[in-house]
DNA sequence: GTGAAAGCGCTAACAG
DNA sequence: CTGTTAGCGCTTTCAC
């Protein structure tokens, strides 16, 4: 493998000239960087990001941790969208980025450890106080997605998770139903709590009285979803609508509907959440709540490189707002 | 930030002891480990692992590089499983992964030049050999996955697809189709071909002369799938079944024939490609043609790291079976 | 089992 | 604009 000394010595510069006409190239006169470019051609060179990387102290690599027991990283269909927008916002800023579901190593010691090749890392899902400041205590800037740590300076991005459940049940009322199930998720307490809330309190404040045999919490699968749905199909005075939370169970739901003969939404309204992928692939489509993956996943990455590009980044919890689709 | 030299200080060994403590623990008694990780502890110390790869040569890291126009990288079908297998995979052999779909960037002299944070890739879709020599002249192995570059020594995970697209042409067939349609999604000459001939020649061994009215090649997206195959259903004498390139095509093409009344399978046979999560998503669930994509990304993931740390790993191109689901 | 010393390949002052 | 020099933090012979 060609070093800097290598092509130093084949051009008749220094080695300081060569890593010049490669990482400040305007430092040098045009006929110089010429005869190293050539050289380094000659012998194949190419800068070694390592050596660069220790001098200099930066990596220009940020790390996505998704830590969630739901799905796998790489299939799971809300953290997709997050994922491929960190990607891009990485590619713009010309950062490379690490993909991990594990969020530590462990030292033959037994303390928690990441692997350094990274200069902050974008942590989803379920998260902790102590990992935050695990991270930190190497030297490698935090941003939350999707999760909130109460640090004043710690940037959490998410969602008006309570909200988006409000709306999406009005929705349901609105149109008329007054028997509207709930299919829950088993999700992070903070998740389950707010979108079950929004259930509660929206039958509330329409004064519908609940009725505990049309709540359900469940895995969610598909599986999980239809079962549950078949089951609650038969019930003798079965609910008109579904506030599913998310849009896997959704079409769980749906499925279990149109295989009892039923039609949806005109015999089961069904109502999702999280606006995935999957939601324009069934048919009839399906509703549900918008939740801005693209710009959360846009505001993590930029917020995190600006900090370790050390910029000012005021602000503590950035809520996105959701829609009704 | 704590260095190697402050553990030394503080618990009165030298730097290569507390080194090895943390490296090769099994070469250091017991009670030096302990004080020297006390130490480390009381200082806040945790290995470098820039300087660390800096000096052995090797990170511990590889890259997935995914280079198709079709979708983007975190939210490809196809790809999103290689992918998780691949995340798999690593963390069982305590590698890290970068993930990415520009495959290089460039140096001020206008060479290609990729990140050497990492002593492999694997890249994915659409490769030359160009890029393949490139990445090895710095020093990185390189492993293939959906593509085929002919060098003897370069390994190429790879999927039967002329065999594949045979199977569901014959399933089609037996099934007493003889007016079938084929939706070809724009994918690379590689398998796009592939495909093709498997169609023409399945039809052919059965004697069913080609009808090109029936041959449409599309953006594999559901919505140009759906709208060509509502100009089919137009015709005088449609066909009685449909062989999608992609299950992205088939749910398009689902959409359109369950939009216009009609019923999957008995208006209209539907079959895809790929076995994606969609297919069990939507209703009917959508017959296709099963690639083994987790044992894809486990091979390849597998050779590289092989190759890597230096095993041998004999063979080209390493093709796994498909399977009618 | 432990220590001393020599780098890994590069960048960043500081001179000239 | 270019060269000299001094490390970045760690591993790894080679002695002891």
């Amino acid at each position: 493998m060609a070093t800097i000394l290598d092509v130093a010595k084949l051009c008749g510069y220094s080695k300081a000239t060569v890593s010049r006409a490669f990482a400040n190239p305007e430092q040098v006169t045009e006929k110089t960087r010429n005869k190293v470019y050539e050289a380094a051609s000659a012998v194949g060179y190419t800068p070694d990001a390592i050596a660069r990387a220790m001098v200099r102290g930066i990596t220009e690599n940020i790390a996505f941790i998704i830590y969630e027991k739901q799905y796998p990283v790489g299939l799971n269909p809300f953290y997709s969208p997050i994922f491929e927008s960190i990607l891009q916002t990485c590619a713009k800023k010309g950062y490379s980025l690490f993909v991990s579901s594990e969020r530590d190593v462990r030292l033959p010691n037994g303390q928690v450890y990441i692997k350094k090749h990274m200069d902050g890392v974008i942590l989803a899902g379920k998260t902790d106080a102590q990992t935050v400041m695990d991270l930190r205590r190497q030297g490698i800037k935090v941003v939350l997605v999707n999760s909130i740590v109460d640090f004043d300076d710690l940037i959490c991005v998410t969602t008006d998770q309570y909200g988006g459940a409000v709306q999406a049940m009005r929705h349901l009322v609105e149109r008329g139903h007054k028997k509207i199930g709930l299919i829950a998720g088993e999700f992070s307490q903070y998740v389950y709590s707010a979108r079950y809330n929004g259930y509660v309190d929206v039958l509330k404040e329409n004064g519908i009285e609940l009725n505990y045999n049309y709540i359900q919490t469940i895995e969610a699968t598909v599986e999980a979803a239809e079962k549950c749905v078949s089951a609650i199909l038969q019930l003798e005075d079965r609910p008109t609508a579904l506030f599913c939370t998310n849009d896997t169970i959704a079409v769980g739901a749906m499925k279990a509907v149109l295989r009892a003969g039923l039609r949806v939404p005109e015999d089961m309204a069904i109502i999702g959440y999280d606006d995935s992928e999957m939601c324009r692939l069934v048919e009839p489509e399906l509703t549900t709540i918008r939740v801005d993956k693209e710009l959360m996943g846009r505001i993590a990455a930029e917020k995190l490189i600006d900090q370790i590009e050390g910029r000012q980044t005021p602000g503590h919890i950035i809520e996105t707002k959701t829609e009704l689709i």
